[in-house]
DNA sequence: GTTAATGCAAACGGTTTGCAGGGGT
DNA sequence: ACCCCTGCAAACCGTTTGCATTAAC
């Protein structure tokens, strides 16, 4: 379900984008999104700085704060808050939902299109007008089912 | 779909709970258990703490902190965690969901047995052993759609 | 009387902000 | 040349923690 772009598309892409938004295109920001849409997790605005790091030695952490503010105020990544903790930031723009494993952590992915689809019940409806839904699952992934399994059984 | 107890039951049921959990009730717990129960929204720590205060003065907020988080760990509240901000607090115990208005913060519990009952699509039953399952909807609420519209014929 | 809970204050960690210098347009 | 963006450091705010006192058992 990854979307893959070629670098040079990236940055005709972000060109326009910003340019439309009337701010710069500069370093920091190219290499925050190439860091954002090549992740294949979840990552924190420090997992992000991490990674850069090796990158853009003399990068800070606010730089990324605020460059993934930016971003999302441009509608390119959204944020998540899951677990409570830190924010986390997706560059996912497909309608999803989330399985979050409360033994490793890991979260992954879900696809759910009959759900997206599926018509709110009445008391939702009254409510008001829900322009996102979201799901987030919580238990056991399947790795840490084995692990746990292993154990067991020396 | 407010469980309504009187307050000797309340007393009583919290004895027994504390007693098996061999911790001790105090007047704090009794309290913050009490204005958890009889919210009718989603309370913060801090909202707690001044609801609190003019009952009891003296009270620190971080009791309310250490308070909560006890009363979760016996699962007698479970913490949300919507707004991406602070954390929010729920005695609700029955299995439900949340509408949240963007524009007035508002949150409404969502009742939805037909999705709860429902069979998870494959990717995520690949995924893992899923406990709990948890729809956030956004959007604007009712009431704020109402006084947009007021807004716009004056 | 023993032990755990409270209140206070200080620490903590993630995030934000004020400011001066540097880079994009 | 202009102004925005960056890096640095300090502030910020919700939450947690160490410690002495107080209250529940």
């Amino acid at each position: 379900m990854t979307i893959v772009t070629t670098d040079k598309q990236q940055v005709a892409q972000l060109k326009d984008i910003f340019k439309r938004a009337g701010i710069k295109l500069t370093h920091q920001r190219l290499e925050v999104y190439s860091a954002m849409t090549s992740a294949d997790d979840h990552p924190s605005a420090e997992t992000i700085y991490l990674r850069l790091q090796k990158k853009i030695p003399t990068i800070a952490l606010d730089t990324i704060y605020r460059t993934l503010t930016t971003f999302e105020e441009l509608g390119l990544v959204k944020k998540l808050h899951l677990m409570g903790e830190r924010t986390l930031f997706d560059a996912n723009l497909h309608q999803h939902h989330h399985f979050v494993c409360n033994r490793c952590q890991a979260i992954h992915d879900i696809y759910w299109p009959e759900f997206d689809n599926s018509v709110l019940p009445d008391p939702a409806d009254v409510m008001g007008l829900a322009h996102s839904r979201h799901i987030e699952l919580r238990g056991v992934c399947t790795r840490c089912m084995e692990e746990l399994d292993d154990q067991k059984k020396p």
